[in-house]
DNA sequence: TCACTTGCTGGAAGTGCTTCCACAATGTGA
DNA sequence: TCACATTGTGGAAGCACTTCCAGCAAGTGA
């Protein structure tokens, strides 16, 4: 029916092999057969088929990318970049959503066990060390984005330097009373972030105080709050309310530890009648879009570039070059907009 | 190495064949073999090898989505929706994003060609009879969502009925100088929107002004306004900026025909110091996540069933079931939220 | 009892490639 | 001139399955 490399070589008068090393760029084979057999292959449309070659040579093609799937834009980002990177070396991405690793026998099944990708990209997602061995052991390619084990390659950000960046500009507007919203506090995010909030405060002699941080833990009985990690909307609400009802003294500003937390944030802020930023400046974490549309004052993520420098590292694992345990933690930066009350920069506002 | 079909039948000490048609729950097997061979397959942890069974099945069990990545939230909750059907049907899903159909020479290639995918799903991109023909010659199975060509099959929504919910809206709160933006004239979308509009205003009897409606046509050069059939942020800013600066008497609402030129547009009434909903109403159309987090009133579009619809046609497709050319329009409805000045319904609302 | 069907089973053939091995046709140096 | 590399080539053997066909045993009806 569709046309085979037999097709070919009988058209090109010469043998399959001859027609694999012509169309494989193999050196075994004199320019002048090459030639013949290109002609032949142009003629004939011939398209080597994706699943003999697989066979044949133990390769798909093919990643997978484990992405869980609630957190909308930077997830677009991050995939568009990895799409375009991986598809300029020659592979197809397949997409497996998975919430909180929960499908994630269904995936070993089907992307490990049969065979069907050569290397796995997980997006944001918490590996524990049952699921690290199943990589390790089956000596499988696997790159961890935003996400972290000891014993696996990961790329992530900075996530202490942002959040001092974060506070640090608070103190410098001037701010003393600072909040600090973050996720699930077991979290390694989550961790890293209040560090560097801690850091920052304690550099200009501002006390820390524990009432001023809230955060989600494996306590919360509230299945929504716990969604991806506790960086959620809900959880950004419900956190805010907690602190504006708390009783404590009022904070003058907030640094929630993830954009859409702190959209959350801001709605709790705005129904209990404060403005933003006059009464509380936020200041979020992770730059999605809809912090530019919001005028949300953020921490941004060089979202493309980890894309970019995940896929580098799994097409390195995949071609064998089984280097030492890699980790990368790339650069942040602040950037200004209308939540934290600062003047500059205004023109990316919406409201 | 792995563990082939060849292990499990020496060691259940039946033939090959034997052991495929238990895995395949054929019927020429006794039971007492099936379940004996189905016990060694659990021992030893068989999992059969996708490129072997694609290879002699003739299928790959996969299907390729076609998205033009930009428009976020909107392919985010196709993909999860579509992604989780196809997996319940034991397929898995591979993401080509192509930038308005310009690689699609790349894809065909990979994905037809190479024999990679048994059917495509095709997003909010414009088919040519060009396309449509390559897929139509090789009889392969082919759904459209949110796209329409006359000989392929398509999932869209009552665009007409939709624009005619948005302004009779408008129309029911008192407003007769309403205008419209859209995308590109030439686009399906874009007529059919432009239609509903006409009909809600002619049923009221209100005149119809050309110069009330602003688009997008062929002769714009600036590329950026071109992005997604002219559906895009940057446009939806300068159609309303060019209306409001053109010097025709000020329309009180305007209906936007997606929801991410609202976004544009209500930035440039903004910027003209106007307020949004008093001095102009703004009304969108999809339903992004962005309309809920602004508090746009929009017209809502059933994302996950169009999804849902989509797959089972194409499952359908692939099965053989050759039926005739197929097309469904889904139902709108209107979401009331902020910007066009009604009161109902204010719980959504973020600012 | 014998012909004939029915139900299972084993394994060869086929799927479309890559890769290896053998061999022919050159080229090379003494 | 002869031994020995070197280069290019054809095609068998693989990859791990499905499917078909033949064969065997048991069942069926006259």
């Amino acid at each position: 029916m569709s046309i085979t490399i037999y097709d070919v070589a009988k058209k090109a008068k010469v043998g399959i092999g001859t027609v694999s090393r012509a169309i494989n760029d193999s050196p075994h084979i004199s320019p002048h057969t090459r030639d013949k057999v290109l002609q032949v292959v142009k003629e004939l449309k011939y398209q080597p088929h994706a699943m003999a070659q697989g066979l044949a040579r133990k390769k798909t093609k093919i990643i997978a990318c484990i992405v869980p799937f609630f957190t909308g834009y930077f997830f677009v980002e991050l995939l568009r970049s990895i799409q375009r990177d991986i598809s300029a070396y020659g592979y197809d991405l397949i997409l497996y959503s998975v919430d909180e690793m929960n499908k994630k026998e269904v995936f070993l099944k089907r992307a490990l066990r049969e065979k069907k990708v050569d290397g796995v990209l997980v997006f944001s997602l918490p590996i524990n060390d049952n699921d690290a061995n199943i990589f390790i052991n089956n000596n499988f390619p696997i790159v961890l984005i935003d996400s972290y084990h000891r014993d696996l390659d990961s790329i992530s950000i900075q996530n202490q330097q942002g959040a001092y960046l974060a506070t640090r500009h608070l103190i410098e507007l001037g701010h003393t009373r600072i909040a600090m919203i973050t996720g699930h506090i077991q979290s390694i995010p989550a961790q890293r972030r209040l560090e560097g909030y801690k850091i920052a405060l304690h550099e200009d002699d501002i006390e820390f105080k524990e009432n001023y941080v809230l955060y989600i833990d494996s306590s919360e009985v509230n299945a929504d709050l716990m969604l991806n990690d506790g960086f959620n909307e809900k959880s950004g609400y419900q956190l805010m309310l907690r602190l504006l009802e708390s009783g404590t003294e009022r904070p003058t500003a907030v640094f929630v530890s993830s954009d859409i937390q702190a959209i959350g944030a801001m709605k709790a802020i705005r129904e209990k009648g404060l403005s933003i930023p006059d009464d509380i400046a936020v200041v979020g974490f992770d730059d999605i879009e809809l912090a530019r549309l919001l005028g949300l004052t953020t921490i941004h993520q060089p979202i493309a570039e980890m894309g970019h420098y995940a896929v580098k590292r799994l097409i390195d694992r995949m071609n064998g070059h089984n280097a030492d345990h890699y980790e990368c933690d790339m650069e942040t930066h602040l950037v200004i907009r209308r939540t934290c009350g600062s003047i500059n920069n205004e023109s990316n506002d919406f409201f």
